[in-house]
DNA sequence: CCTAGACCCTGTACGC
DNA sequence: TGCGTACAGGGTCTAG
């Protein structure tokens, strides 16, 4: 489900409801996500919440003590629920706040997960990650730099977390559109400029796409229930054989790594 | 080192 | 209605 600019969404979404709170305690009903949910955060008790950040697209709570690191996965969710209710099915982390709300997560998948972390630094999870797309660090030079003799199609390559964090299967096909690159060439053939066209456009993209709340295909709702709004400007994800919205040649489906990539045949080279 | 593929798990959509 | 199959927004690990 989410890629970043639906966690950050998520993160802006509890960060009101848990910064400076105290977290009395977590109620794990299920431990067995992607990996059994740590010792340290069933054991959680009165914990004042120092920040709610983001790195990649994991989310972060600062503690007194240490960190919750809280990954979504595909299919997992954030809520925030100002009065208890009672957990459904796939409800199977509970924060309870002192300021009487529960943050409340979801996940039918169990891709997601949920870790604790005394230091950042020595962090399993975050050790290997690459650039924020949204920081200076990442641009044009960086793309430019690490796809020389990459023959990996640039679509695949593009969502390798060691290159830059946060651009999942829907970015990576609109980034891709907004630039004019075609998916499937080698990451190897892009020029200087094509590359900085690229990073500009993933930055682009990603941007709008927090504005308007993330993209809601089917399951995604932002902390308050809403959907988010950037489905409405997807150009090519999820629109095969429908018309380019910019020149309205039928939008092609291509497969990279078993994943399906979205693209315009005209307008992308 | 690089690259492609399998795998973790459940729900949904679709063809028969 | 029921069953089998394919597919889904992520990330890690392994094999070649």
């Amino acid at each position: 489900m989410p890629e970043l600019p639906e966690v950050e969404t998520s993160r802006r979404g509890i960060e009101p409801w848990l910064a400076g709170q105290t977290i009395l305690r977590a109620e794990v009903r299920n431990a067995r996500l992607r990996w059994p949910v740590d010792q340290e955060i069933i054991a959680l008790r009165d914990q004042r919440v120092l920040s709610v950040q983001r790195r990649a697209k994991y989310l972060l709570l600062e503690l007194e003590k240490g960190w919750i690191i809280i990954h979504l996965g595909m299919s997992g969710r954030l809520r925030v629920l100002p009065q208890p209710q009672p957990p459904e099915k796939h409800d199977h982390v509970d924060l309870v706040i002192s300021n009487g709300c529960i943050i409340r997560y979801t996940d039918p998948r169990r891709f997601g997960a949920w870790l604790w972390s005394d230091d950042l630094r020595t962090s399993r999870v975050l050790a290997h990650l690459g650039p924020e797309p949204l920081s200076d660090t990442f641009d044009g030079r960086w793309l430019y730099q690490k796809s020389r003799n990459k023959r990996t199609s640039i679509k695949p390559w593009l969502m390798d977390n060691t290159l830059v964090v946060g651009v999942g299967n829907i970015y990576a096909s609109e980034s891709l559109f907004v630039a004019g690159i075609l998916p499937g060439r080698a990451a190897g053939s892009l020029s200087e400029e094509e590359a900085g066209l690229l990073a500009e456009s993933i930055k682009a993209v990603l941007l709008r796409s927090i504005e308007q709340g993330g993209t809601t295909l089917r399951d995604f709702l932002q902390s308050d229930g809403k959907p988010g709004y950037f489905v409405q400007e997807l150009q090519v994800y999820g629109r095969g054989g429908e018309a380019c919205r910019v020149c309205g040649t039928p939008i092609q489906l291509a497969k990279h790594g078993q994943r399906s990539t979205f693209f315009c045949p005209a307008c992308q080279h």
